[in-house]
DNA sequence: AATTACTCCAACCGCACTGCT
DNA sequence: GAGCAGTGCGGTTGGAGTAAT
């Protein structure tokens, strides 16, 4: 027996909302309450999915949405945020109040992605998914459906094979000398703007994956030492700030164990 | 002016989690 | 503990608007 639809989807309107169903929502939310989705549209004498309906009120119907150009201090709390979290947006929406996770979804694939350019990475998933997009259209057209579409990276030493700025760990907890090497030649001055691209993608990178890959499944770790790259946040830049590309990394990863070493898993930033 | 390509964002979808029975 | 409903979340899609050709 399979769990039953959240909603029959017969007979229902899809799409955008009319004002006249907003406001038939927003009344009713405003007498009642919210919660109990499921029923919520026929109570309210919409023609809706509860789920549907759930989500024009949570991201554009509730008292205290923010709607509008996001600011360069939003942009900058988004851009760390998901440094550190990565595509974690209910979570970076809670540290911008007014904003929704999916507004903040959106600027960032629309907008901050492409600021802080990924390099290669970002360009080929950008050219990928449009090239599915194209794709998707002729064979609509052609009533033959059949898309492929490239891989995400998924992990950093993914992003290595494709980038100049290449990172990757060994097993004795070292940053692997040939990798390196690749990334300090970056630093070299007759390839500074390489080098500058290079410490972005390194500082805008998602890391998580570098964490999980240390620690293993043990996600109070992976959330101690996420709570603790943000607290060390100004350290970080300044570690950052060094002039060598292998220091910057090697000072990075040395913080890393002796935050591991110092809380045996349980990291103290205080 | 017409067509094509591209951008942006609202909305949808499927899955996971939680709490209740 | 199993099954289900309700809810939340993140990835993806559809299509309107705009720019480029």
């Amino acid at each position: 027996m399979g769990r039953a639809p959240c909603c029959a989807k017969v007979g229902l309107h899809r799409g955008a909302w009319s004002n006249e169903e907003d406001k038939l929502l927003t009344h009713y939310i405003q007498t009642h309450g919210d919660g109990q989705w499921r029923s919520l549209p026929s109570k309210a004498g919409l023609l809706r999915c509860g789920k549907s309906c759930r989500l024009r009120w949570m991201n554009y119907l509730r008292p205290g949405i923010k709607r509008g150009t996001f600011t360069v201090e939003e942009d900058d709390i988004i851009i760390r945020l998901h440094t550190v979290h990565g595509n974690r947006w209910s979570f970076i929406a809670t540290e911008l109040p007014g904003r929704t996770d999916n507004e903040i979804k959106n600027h960032w694939n629309s907008h901050l992605k492409r600021k802080a350019n990924y390099g290669g990475v970002e360009n080929q998933l950008d050219a990928s998914h449009k090239k599915s997009k194209k794709k998707k259209k002729i064979n609509q057209k052609l009533k033959k459906v059949k898309i492929t579409e490239e891989k995400p990276v998924e992990n950093l030493s993914q992003l290595a094979s494709t980038q100049s700025a290449s990172l990757s760990l060994s097993k004795n907890n070292s940053f692997d000398n040939g990798v390196m090497s690749g990334a300090s030649s970056c630093g070299s001055t007759d390839q500074g703007g390489e080098a500058d691209l290079a410490v972005t993608d390194l500082w805008l990178a998602d890391w998580s994956p570098l964490f999980e890959m240390e620690l293993g499944s043990d996600q109070q770790q992976v959330l101690a030492f996420e709570k603790c790259v943000l607290d060390l946040d100004l350290d970080l830049e300044l570690m950052m700030s060094s002039d060598d590309e292998s220091m910057k990394l090697e000072k990075l990863y040395t913080e890393y164990l002796n935050l591991l070493e110092d809380g045996g898993g349980e990291a103290d930033c205080n």
